[in-house]
DNA sequence: AACGTGCGTGTGAACGTACACATGCATCCC
DNA sequence: GGGATGCATGTGTACGTTCACACGCACGTT
């Protein structure tokens, strides 16, 4: 009764620590952080005994315990939305390894609707996680005003299109690519063009409608109200299903390239030739698009490439760099045969 | 000299802590853990207290504290590959916001390339997270492999079509799903199908290539050697233009709709008619299917219905539950237009 | 009046790590 | 040969939280 034999079997199944490593390997525990952090002075004999102790436990550093003591996640932030879609996806992938590369991690989180409260609760989350830093891929008009309720004091980036914030954002000149679409249905000869555009609030979608007015200004062309779709095929469908009705235009540029399918397949259902009727472009050139009936003249985005420089300059910002300008990201123009000259009817 | 001013700023721009909030409320740092741990036996009004001294520091509790004591991460990590396609990405997503409302968060790691060494330290890297479970997107003939090598303790779910290994799987009835696309052919007259199917690693792709090959089994009808892809619809077109020299069949089933737009897409350069000379149907009824020249009949896959119930099955083996068993989740046809009876020819 | 019982709350650990500092020892230079 | 310098390693402490336990009090029971 007066003895419960305390020393017999005290270790449960465990993970090891970094003291075991050090019992182990017969140094002090601080000696296995420094393995751990690749600290410069240590004896070559020594690094090996407690290299070879860490293998032989199976340990593996702790992370919260790390974190808890560095006050550092080592996380960063993705406010997402739509990530289903070609362009998120592979933005996010290539985020995704960028982060890992330097020894960060994700965290990411879909708004499913756009509304305010939603991109709150999906910002309040991130920042639950002591996110160090944080990537934009959503509406933003309604994100910048709850980064702004929220407090937000981390390095974040929004993908933003016309250069002028370049304190917060990676700049991609999505502009000079709707022009460069608009620009290529001029020069067949088209005068009478739609633009389909993505749901306003997301900037891409607004600055890809700039782009396609003024390159229309520019040419002195008529401009015309563009139709404000959800970047679904579906709508492309029915907004196409619409349009032809009255068949005023000989060209559409579409906001994305799942919207062009979908516009394609109601100009089928209309009798409609394109290019022979109706040209028409997309906007990101996902994988399928070379494959669409007829394949689809479109801008080609590099995605992975924004990715990659979301992170590059976001963990510039957490080092402490202070010029952070970078050179825009350029959309390309793919012409393939979804667009034609103007029918001479 | 003698007098530092020990007590004067003593605070920087510390986030608050449990103790902080303590203090403004009136109360011991434990009963703040309380309320933040729903606690039954709280006061209404010590409870009211505590929260409104929570709001007005903008209080966050510490969840690297939180995980280094209860040695718990509340992390689901998350295998993937392929992200960018719609069914993974519309699965994560699913898991996203399940695993999201039951409070935990995800770590996701896409493998690039499908080779074992890929696989471990995509593996390994999770594991370095400390994950409490895991969810395989990818292709998992070798993932198993990984699993056992890192001698992986955590609960994991990998979608398997078989319902063999119910055990750590969810059991998606893809054989079934294969034999209605091809049982549909086959009602139509179609006598000499072929199979363009996924990569072989992948379960997916194995267990639709059984239902195919099953079901034409039953039927008596030849089979022949499926054509192994990689989910691209370039893949399809290609395979398309080399099948098409020959053209010994009067109908394609291919294991996703990417290749069947592929396939299709090299039907109209041979100038041939689909559904007039080649039935084809697809896998997975992505968004873009119902628009594709013609609209694709293919299988419907509930994607997010299986990121829902991956959770749920992770959860419930979390918290002990001894059975898991549980219903399949079946796919269903959808018939467009890119299928039609077998031409006289 | 003494006792257990429940409720609401407080106190002392412990989790695993990194940082600041201290220590022992060899080396160097004048 | 003695002090300064550098290297390799060890000791205390803090990070913010939860858990096990202890405490005081009001209540009902014996």
């Amino acid at each position: 009764m007066s003895n419960d034999a305390p020393t017999t079997e005290p270790e449960r199944t465990r993970a090891p620590n970094i003291r075991d490593v050090a019992r182990v390997a017969g140094v002090s525990y601080q000696t296995v952080s420094r393995v751990l952090n690749d600290s410069p002075s240590i004896r070559p004999e020594t690094l090996a005994r407690v290299r070879a102790a860490i293998d032989e436990l199976g340990y593996r550093p702790n992370q919260a315990a790390r974190a808890l003591v560095t006050s550092r996640s080592r996380t960063i932030g993705v406010l997402a939305s739509q990530t289903v879609h070609y362009g998120p996806a592979t933005s996010i992938q290539a985020i995704e390894m960028a982060a890992r590369e330097a020894g960060y991690r994700l965290s990411i989180t879909n708004i499913s609707s756009g509304d305010y409260a939603s991109i709150k609760s999906g910002l309040d989350y991130l920042m639950s996680q002591s996110v160090e830093a944080l990537v934009v891929i959503a509406p933003q008009v309604r994100v910048f005003e709850a980064i702004n309720d929220l407090q937000v004091a981390v390095p974040y980036v929004t993908l933003e299109s016309t250069g002028q914030n370049t304190q917060h954002s990676l700049w991609v000149d999505q502009v000079t690519g709707a022009r460069l679409a608009t620009r290529h249905l001029i020069d067949l000869g088209h005068e009478e063009i739609m633009h389909i555009s993505g749901p306003q609030d997301w900037i891409e979608a607004e600055a890809r409608m700039q782009g396609f007015l003024r390159e229309l200004d520019d040419a002195e062309l008529r401009t015309r109200a563009p139709i404000l779709g959800d970047w679904t095929a579906s709508f492309g469908y029915y907004a196409g299903l619409e349009l032809l009705r009255y068949r005023d235009f000989t060209a559409v540029f579409c906001g994305n390239d799942q919207m062009a399918l979908g516009f394609m397949h109601a100009c089928r259902e209309a009798g409609l030739d394109v290019p022979g009727d109706i040209s028409v472009v997309g906007f990101d050139d996902i994988p399928e698009a070379a494959h669409f009936a007829p394949p689809l003249t479109t801008v080609r985005q590099n995605f992975a490439e924004i990715g990659r420089r979301s992170i590059e300059l976001l963990l510039g910002e957490l080092q402490g760099e202070r010029d952070l300008s970078h050179e825009p990201v350029r959309p390309e123009l793919v012409v393939r045969r979804s667009t034609g000259p103007r029918s001479g009817r």
